[in-house]
Parts: C-alpha cells; sequence; structure tokens
DNA sequence: GTAGTTTAATTAATATATTAATTATTAATA
DNA sequence: TATTAATAATTAATATATTAATTAAACTAC
C-alpha cells in the first residue's frame, strides 16, 4: 500500500484529536490549581471511595511511577489520602479527602459542559461509530 | 444530559486508542535507538529537505520548548543538522545528515506494515468515518 | 531613524512519561 | 519451613510536556 502523508497516520490524528479538545479542559482545571493528571486522579476518587494504588493507574492510565509523584502532590494539596491496607501491606489505597471530595460539585457540570458541548457537535450514529472504532483501536496490543 | 462513565469519555477513549498503538510502534524505534518523538522528527524531515524549528514543531505536534532538547539530542546522535537561516536570523532551520536520511529505509517498511495492519482491520468506509471524526474534534478548539 | 510591537527560538521551573531496577510483602513449592 | 517466585509500590535515571519568561531579530508606526 501506498505511504500515506504522516499527518494523516493514525497516532498523529489521535494527538491530534486530543491537542484539539485538553485545552477546553484545561481551562477549567487551572481555575482549581488541578493539572489534567490530578483531575483524573479526584475524578476516579469521586467513583470510588477507596481504590489500590494499582487500580487507579489502570482507571486513569496514568504509568504508576508517575502515578507515586503525582499522589504526593495531591498529599502535599491535602486533596488525598494514603492508607496501607491491613490485609496485603504491599496495597496502598488513595481516598479523597473531604476537601477533595468537595471539589467534585464545583469541577463536574463545568466539565460536563464541553463533554456534552463536543458531543452534541455528533450525530448519535456517529458517535457510536467512533466509540466502537476507538475501543477496538484500544484493544490492538493486547490481543496476541 | 446523564454523567457517563469516566472510562467512555472521549479524552481517555483517545488516550486508550493510542496506549493501543504506540506500544507496537515503540519496539520498532527501540531497534533503531529512537524515541517516539525523535522517530517523529526523523519522520518529517525524510520529507522536507529543510525545515524551520516552528514549523518542525507543528507538523510533529511537539511543543517548542520541547523540541529544542530532542533537537539537542539529535544532534548528539549526529542524526540532523541545524542551520541558522541567513534571511531571518531568528529562523533556525532543521535538516537531516546522512545517517539521519539512512534510517528511512529500515525504518519505514517496518512501519508502514504496522500501519497497514491496523487499516486493515477497518473497512474502507469506517475508516473514513474514523478520520473525519478524529478530524472535526481536532478542529474544536481552533473555531470561535 | 527610533520607540514600541511582534515573532522565532530558547531558557527556566515544574510536572509527567518511560524503562529498568529495587524494596517489601505475599504466594508457591519442594 | 526455608527457598523461590510472584506481586505492589516505589525509586532512579532520562526524556518529554507545560507554562511563563527571556533573548534576539524583524517589523510597524510615527
Amino acid at each position: 500500500m501506498a505511504i500515506q502523508d504522516f499527518s494523516r497516520s493514525l497516532p498523529i490524528m489521535l494527538y491530534k484529536a486530543l491537542d484539539g479538545i485538553l485545552p477546553k479542559f484545561r481551562c477549567i482545571f487551572n481555575d482549581y490549581d488541578l493539572t489534567e493528571q490530578q483531575w483524573r486522579i479526584l475524578r476516579v476518587l469521586w467513583e470510588h471511595e477507596k481504590i489500590a494504588l494499582g487500580k487507579l493507574a489502570e482507571l486513569t492510565l496514568i504509568p504508576p511511577p508517575s502515578l507515586v509523584g503525582i499522589v504526593d502532590r495531591l498529599l502535599v494539596a491535602n486533596l488525598i489520602k494514603r492508607d496501607r491496607s491491613d490485609y496485603d501491606r504491599r496495597v496502598v489505597f488513595i481516598l479523597a479527602t473531604q476537601k477533595g471530595k468537595d471539589l467534585e460539585s464545583k469541577v463536574m457540570p463545568r466539565v460536563n459542559d464541553i463533554y456534552n458541548e463536543i458531543r452534541e457537535s455528533f450525530t448519535h450514529d456517529q458517535w457510536s461509530q467512533l466509540v466502537g472504532s476507538l475501543e477496538k483501536i484500544s484493544l490492538i496490543s493486547k490481543k496476541q
């Protein structure tokens, strides 16, 4: 098959799509002194009272070595707590503090507005096509 | 609209899609001691004899402050050269060295194999739908 | 032609990603 | 039960991202 234009390669198109939407979210996070990764961690903690660091890495897509440092900084900001498991001393649970929980009602509505704005620019059919394709792509390195 | 599952949010799905395909490319780059970003720079230089750093940043999606350091390392590896413009002394052109050019015939075929493998798992219609949607998303922060 | 403005690249400071190695703990097995 | 293997988190080293500030050169208006 012919060599395609680099700007049409899937990785570049995916990166460009992220570049297209992340700025909109970042200016929200900025108002609460959160980085994008810090936001992702809180977002997951709002759905899980208590979660092991490994599982948190999986759900946020943040690699464990990075997560350790980010958790450290969230700890300093008093937004989360660490709690080592009693059943398995290797496991560290992460929890949101009250201050961390309080952010949800401030940040989520604004973020959902952006989500909806983006989604509404697609038809239902286009959207499920897109979701299906992205899911398929995300499984590529897993199979085989 | 109802609050969706975080794992179904567009940014996360895009990140996950990248996580699905990048490992396949990285193990190729690894064989030539290239990082993904270094690869992107060379990939563009194989199409442009001589390119200003700002334009290179645009085409590789690498932010200029990062690009400076990556270019430094490619310089040390003797894969590229810097050449300040005579017409506008602010502009720095980047060029591939012979060693940098020689990598093309080794890396590109293997990368194209992966591109094709991915693309062939979609129908022509699914693919153009996907490309269209990603392009639309990438323009979101530009408009208005 | 000079003051003010814009532009291209760079530096600085901090945050995160990547890969490999390490530590502490648990599980498995002989 | 002593040894080995596996697992969860962490550290270490290097590379890159992000944002703001800086430098040097070019442009603009007066």
